[in-house]
RNA sequence: GCCGGCUUAGCUCAGCUGGUAGAGCACCUGAUUUGUAAUCAGGGGGUCGGGGGUUCGAGUCCCUCAGCCGGCACCA
């Protein structure tokens, strides 16, 4: 007999050889029935693995979020069994659950095509109706590789080759259909359900390496019912209105066009929302006590050739040549022009920390298949500064540097958002003690700042560690717009240098660092986040005044006059339409507030104030002078409120 | 850069197995002076992404180039 025990405390006592399935039962029909897997002292574990001696055993429930990882797994395997059957000589890679869904890879000469997706789903169903058991099997390593070799499974047969020597090789059999894995699954396919879609076919590399084959990766959704699926669904198709490439065409923000792909055309509109958060920045720096400069866009190759960028990135920059042959580079960054400045003229310890920043102009060759909107161009704005200072002021210009980016992000409408923690890289620049010590100091400062990282091995800049500041897109995809990296490296490479206390010259650390990121990302995610309905203060047309009848376009004028003195960007709306008409144009266009005015508020000196909000039609009738003080007052900038 | 898909009017999209292009919105004109999400009537607008080919005939089939979209790789 074992003794198991529950998470409540419970002990129960089953025979030998019994697995948590029996367990379940043992409790209710209805557990039995809505349990996924189990956590055996911790571990993952089949239900229908016997356990191997006394244990703690937690049973997870289709209701757990923990669930759907393992439901997603199973409809991985049931894709890779379904691709199988119906297109025999496709080779099986990987398929590992992922947020929302799953993703299988194959290895097959034709292209698969969303056409072939209908077919495959519904033989996904007929497994699912097989209820075919999944079976946990541990295998010899010999064995499965020359099994997986036998029958034409390349690249499973190297998966396994590759598995640490210790590794306990678990095959999982659905069926006669079987797959390498680790496990855990349902006990039969049946269990899964059908809250399952195919979304999408891509290619992938092998290992995720260019180098590689390009294999061909099908994407799912699965979930644990059809509500839940559906509901997805749903949220997929309301952030595709999200899109800013969409938003920013129909609110006459920015155009992108082919004879200058990866830049951005700013319209008027989408050039005021630029402007309006430059200047917030620039204020926000300014209080925080940085310099702002500004430096060329062309320099010549050889100082990239001694930052190093020459050597990494010269690919990925533009150049232009002189009629002498003079070769210069447009400025893919701005820390090199920095260091120029810094060493002009002598400094002293006594100038550090300086903290130096530029809205600098970078352009950088990005791989064609890389653009993407606002979110990467070859043409942007960095919000750009170099702290140089102490080693021992590290710690403190971090500190600094987060509270700041915490500031800008909450007061643009982030109040959550990842921080990782990117370590040396393969190839890079400077010394392993140099870069011992930098990732010690960046990893030691955010830490006393008190924030939470994820680690991102190898993902650092060639020079140094860095934080990266995450926020997300509307459909979820992960975009680095904050920075902060600690770089030894470049004040040497660049001779950079003070005068310090002791009447010595000494290198300073430079913390490259930026909160944006750049402006046309940023202002991508900004309209991703509001879906184009900024708050007033950031929104590129704040009022429309728009009348009812061409009698009160006079008071009209006189309205839209008056808010224009008060600071607020105003348009009027004087065409002969019905108010209707109006309100509904510029509804959709997304202005925060319509003053409405005809002969009742012209007559009285007031304004109706209609505020964009969902359907409900909000309004508020104010004298003139109110209004125009309740509007300024919410349209000031959040920094600017706090003073 | 790699794999796949897409590219028809300013925008969103129709156009079956090849027989020389349509809708809605937008735009323009006229009428309507209107009270909180679309007033009515009329009108203009497309070398169907570029180039090449097959064919009596190509928006439709083939090749090629470009751009965009989705991934992958890259991201100082």
């Amino acid at each position: 007999m074992i003794n198991v025990t529950l998470p409540d405390g419970a002990v129960r006592e089953l025979p030998d050889g019994a697995s948590p399935m029996d367990l379940a039962e043992g409790i209710s029909k209805s557990l039995a029935k809505k349990a996924i897997i189990a956590k055996v002292d911790g571990r993952e574990w089949d239900l229908t693995r016997p356990l191997d001696g006394d244990a703690r055993v937690e049973l997870v429930t289709r209701d757990q979020p923990e669930a759907l990882e393992v439901i997603r797994h199973d409809a991985a395997h049931i894709l890779a069994q379904a691709v199988q059957e119906l297109f025999p000589g496709t080779q099986v890679t990987i398929g590992p659950a992922i947020e929302d869904g799953f993703y299988y890879d194959f290895a097959r000469d034709e292209p698969f095509s969303t056409e072939d997706f209908e077919a495959i789903e519904k033989r996904m169903a007929e497994i699912v109706d097989r209820d075919l058991p999944f079976e946990r099997e541990v295998w010899d390593r010999d064995d499965a590789i020359a099994h997986f070799e036998r029958i034409g499974e390349k690249y499973k047969a190297e998966l396994i080759r590759d598995l640490p020597e210790d590794e306990v090789i678990t095959i999982y059999r659905q069926g006669d259909w079987i797959d390498l894995c680790r496990g855990p699954h349902l006990p039969s396919t049946g269990r899964i359900g059908k809250s399952f879609k195919l979304m999408k076919v891509a290619g992938a590399y092998w290992r995720g390496d260019h180098r590689n084959a390009m294999l061909q990766r099908i994407y799912g959704t699965a979930w644990a019912d059809d509500k839940q699926l559906n509901a997805h669904l749903m949220r997929l198709e309301e952030a595709e209105k999200r899109d800013h490439r969409r938003v920013g065409r129909a609110m006459d923000l920015f155009h992108m066009q082919e004879e200058a792909r990866g830049q951005v055309f700013w319209h008027d509109k989408g050039w005021t929302l630029y402007r309006t958060l430059e200047n917030y920045m620039r204020r926000r720096l300014e209080d925080a006590k940085y310099e702002e400069v500004k430096t060329p866009s062309l320099i010549d190759r050889s100082l990239w050739e001694k930052s190093g960028h020459w050597e990494k990135f010269r690919e990925n920059m533009f150049t232009a040549q002189t009629e002498d042959g003079e070769v210069l580079a447009l400025k893919p960054m701005n820390c090199p022009a920095h260091v120029q400045i810094f060493r002009s003229g002598q400094k002293s310890y006594r100038d550090l920390p300086l903290r130096m920043a530029e809205f600098g102009s970078c352009s950088r060759y990005e791989p064609s298949g890389a653009l993407h909107g606002l979110m990467r161009v070859r043409g942007f704005v960095q919000d750009d500064a170099h702290i140089f200072c102490l080693e021992n002021q590290i710690e403190s210009e971090t500190a600094s540097f987060i509270e700041l980016l915490n500031s800008v992000y909450a007061d643009l409408g982030f109040e959550d958002f990842i921080v990782k923690f990117s370590d040396r890289p393969d190839v890079r620049s400077g010394s392993d003690e140099t870069w011992d010590k930098a990732e010690k100091a960046l990893k030691d400062a955010t830490e006393a700042a008190g924030v939470e990282m994820i680690l991102n091995p190898g993902e650092g800049a060639f020079y140094g560690p860095k934080l990266e500041f995450v926020l997300r897109d509307a459909i979820g995809r992960d975009w680095q717009c904050g920075t902060l990296q600690v770089d030894f490296v470049l004040p040497e490479r660049l001779d950079a240098e003070f005068v310090g206390e002791d009447n010595d010259k000494h290198r300073p650390v430079m913390l490259h660092r930026a909160i944006l990121g750049s402006f046309e990302r940023f202002i991508g995610i900004l309209i991703e986040n509001y879906a184009g309905k900024f708050p007033l203060w950031l929104a590129p047309l704040q009022v429309v005044v728009a009348t009812i009848t061409s009698e009160a376009d006079g008071y009209g004028e006189e309205v839209a006059a008056t808010l224009r003195k008060a600071g607020l960007r105003v348009k009027t709306d004087f065409r002969n339409e019905k108010i209707n008409y109006k309100v509904r144009e510029h509804s959709v266009g997304k202005v925060p507030v319509i003053a409405v005015v005809g002969m009742k508020e012209a007559e009285n000196r007031q304004v109706a104030l209609r505020f964009l909000g969902e359907g409900n039609k909000q309004q508020e009738i104010l004298g003139l002078e109110d209004a125009v003080k309740q509007l300024a007052e919410s349209a000031t900038p959040p920094d600017l409120k706090r003073t």
